[in-house]
DNA sequence: GCAATAAGGTTGTAGCTACAACCTTTTGCT
DNA sequence: AGCAAAAGGTTGTAGCTACAACCTTATTGC
């Protein structure tokens, strides 16, 4: 089984993938941790959560929302749920099942922290960015994220 | 000072940006975890001398290429060198410096592990999107790279 | 010349994630 | 009904990364 390399192009853009998958979490994380002590997937928790009914998901939904495993959901709400943001509580319509929803403390700290976040994400991302380039962006993320994910278990962001 | 939002468009392109950025190195790890016991990042490593003269380069020029710090890298190429991988020795025109030399296994290794890596690559990334969206991909990841890095301290993959 | 500072690396450790094991409740089958 | 399998979560732990502290050798300033 002979293999097909890249080519100048295509090692290009994956060389510059790569570096951005290596170096922008970092960005992300160490701006969140000065000014509110929070990671950038605690963030997301947080906002994910900020969105629902009441501010409250079932730990399966959060978990596909934040596109992460089940196992690493659980231990970052504990320790948020530690820290007063979020708590736990057992659905009633499956017994199984938990509940996760905001603190009123919760959401008056992502209310804090948004605006900073927000203009993180600008600095690096939206304005270095044309307006074509961002549309670009959406269409070849959404591609991706069909191949790695491609039954939609995780998060559902990419589907038209 | 108020915040500027994200409109639509704009959120779009991050939420599926930020879900790219949480599970495509998972599916590179898993990967290489499975058919080398390698990391991305230290298939990464690997690759990176495999391409250098000798072999061999500076720990801190190393760092650079793979878009790390100088503390990961040390704790990473130390483990390799356990595995005989990889070996250091004291840099003759700098007492400072180290250097990080691939080993005739490690050489041996990235290339039968290579294949299955590119495969990865272009099952995931390269053949989901168009020439057209490589392109585009390579200008956009360039223009994060450029904001992300300023200084252009570490990689330098994103320069024209 | 010789401190002071910078450059190059290493080491220790806290904290986060992946993976596996486990428990409980629900669903499906017959 | 009753039992097996699936769904929903939690917990334990190994391993990797970030951050800070530290050591050694070069370079700079005066």
């Amino acid at each position: 089984m002979s293999t097909r390399w890249l080519d100048d192009t295509e090692m290009t853009a994956w060389l510059r993938l790569a570096a951005v998958l290596e170096l922008l979490p970092g960005v992300l994380d160490s701006q969140l941790r000065r000014d509110a002590e929070l990671t950038h997937y605690e963030y997301f928790v947080m906002a994910m959560l900020s969105e629902a009914p009441k501010r409250t998901l079932r730990m399966t939904a959060l978990a596909q929302r934040t596109n992460a495993t089940l196992p690493r959901l659980s231990h970052v709400v504990k320790r948020l749920e530690d820290r007063g943001i979020v708590e736990r509580f057992p659905c009633p319509e499956d017994a199984r099942a938990t509940n996760a929803r905001l603190t009123a403390a919760g959401w008056k700290k992502i209310r804090a922290t948004a605006p900073g976040h927000v203009a993180t994400v600008r600095q690096h991302i939206i304005n270095v960015l044309t307006p074509e380039q961002l549309a670009q962006l959406a269409d070849i993320t959404g591609a991706i994220l069909k191949s790695v994910d491609p039954e939609g278990n995780l998060s559902e962001v990419y589907q038209r």
